[in-house]
DNA sequence: CCATCATGGTTCGGTGACCGAACTTAGTGC
DNA sequence: GCACTAAGTTCGGTCACCGAACCATGATGG
């Protein structure tokens, strides 16, 4: 990204974070990786974004160790897991700004309960991981009509490829 | 931030909080207030950016209701308090970047135990709210020499003004 | 076996955001 | 009234981002 040149001369995590996901886009495209896109023409469909920025973008995930290209697929690693609490805790964030329009719901898989803006679940008070939670579309998520948009409007586990 | 012309094509959360926190240098500003920084001066001395940019991120995130302008100084609202989950949660996710090198601490004011990466005292197993963390400087914290980091080394409570 | 299409990019010129430096304004101390 | 500081604004130059056009590779089909 840089910043001055880099966020080095910040002591601090959040800045090392920045480098890798604080870039425009940066942030969705991990979120779509999430929701189970993998494909390059998918990831555009759904975002919009030029080409060239998502080129570069997907290859610097995968530089930082959060996507792994296996051929023609952008898959989740171990460390890309780890953004989930702050897509998630972000994304909670968001909702409460304008109208608490809640897009999506985010179920625990194991027991069908929606996990809190903390990513436990209430009923079992576990922390949820990526993988046990279940993607359910909500309010006003009619919008969008892309193939992908409806692809993911399909009730389906987190991280799960949304084509076969 | 302009994302296309904004991020309203996105039927998501997510793109709304990034068109807040989104922008370059936002998050860092956020993170400084959380430790206590409010003056102009003092975002600039820590932060190295142009002032034209802070100037501009600190009226968006007045605007944005995250932070509240009171004199001179930029107060922290309780819609801003509530990024502090992202805010910690992208930092740790951060440290396991490249070394694992942890710059501050943060502890339970209550009891003092260090939180964990969720943002729970591990021995209260409750959430601690941003008011009730104790910072202390960690390792590899000796960088950067302006007065304000080494304020910001003096243990004290987050969000509790580093200057009187 | 060649034409066509789909996928997954790269290249390129124009535009807007960001940068550092210089300048302006408002308040303080003496 | 003059120096000084804090808090910005203004201004050129530069760089990242944008959309459109172009290219490479592999599958499909006649």
């Amino acid at each position: 990204m840089a910043l001055g040149k880099d966020y080095t001369s910040q002591d601090c995590s959040l800045a090392r974070a920045l480098e890798v996901v604080g870039e425009r886009w940066t942030l969705l495209i991990v979120r779509d990786a999430f929701y189970g896109v993998r494909r390059f023409s998918d990831f555009r469909a759904h975002l919009d974004v030029p080409k060239a920025v998502l080129s570069d973008r997907l290859q610097k995930l995968v530089e930082a160790g959060v996507l792994d290209k296996q051929g023609h697929e952008y898959v989740m690693t171990s460390r890309g897991r780890g953004l989930w609490p702050v897509v998630h805790t972000l994304g909670r964030w968001g909702e409460q700004l304008h109208g608490s329009l809640q897009y999506r719901l985010f179920l625990h898989a194991a027991c069908g309960t929606r996990i809190d803006s903390d990513g436990r679940c209430p009923s079992c008070t576990t922390l949820v991981a990526p993988d046990d939670v279940e993607l359910r579309p909500g309010a006003g998520s009619e919008r969008r009509d892309d193939p992908v948009s409806k692809l993911l409007r399909e009730p389906h586990r987190m991280l799960e490829p949304i084509r076969p």
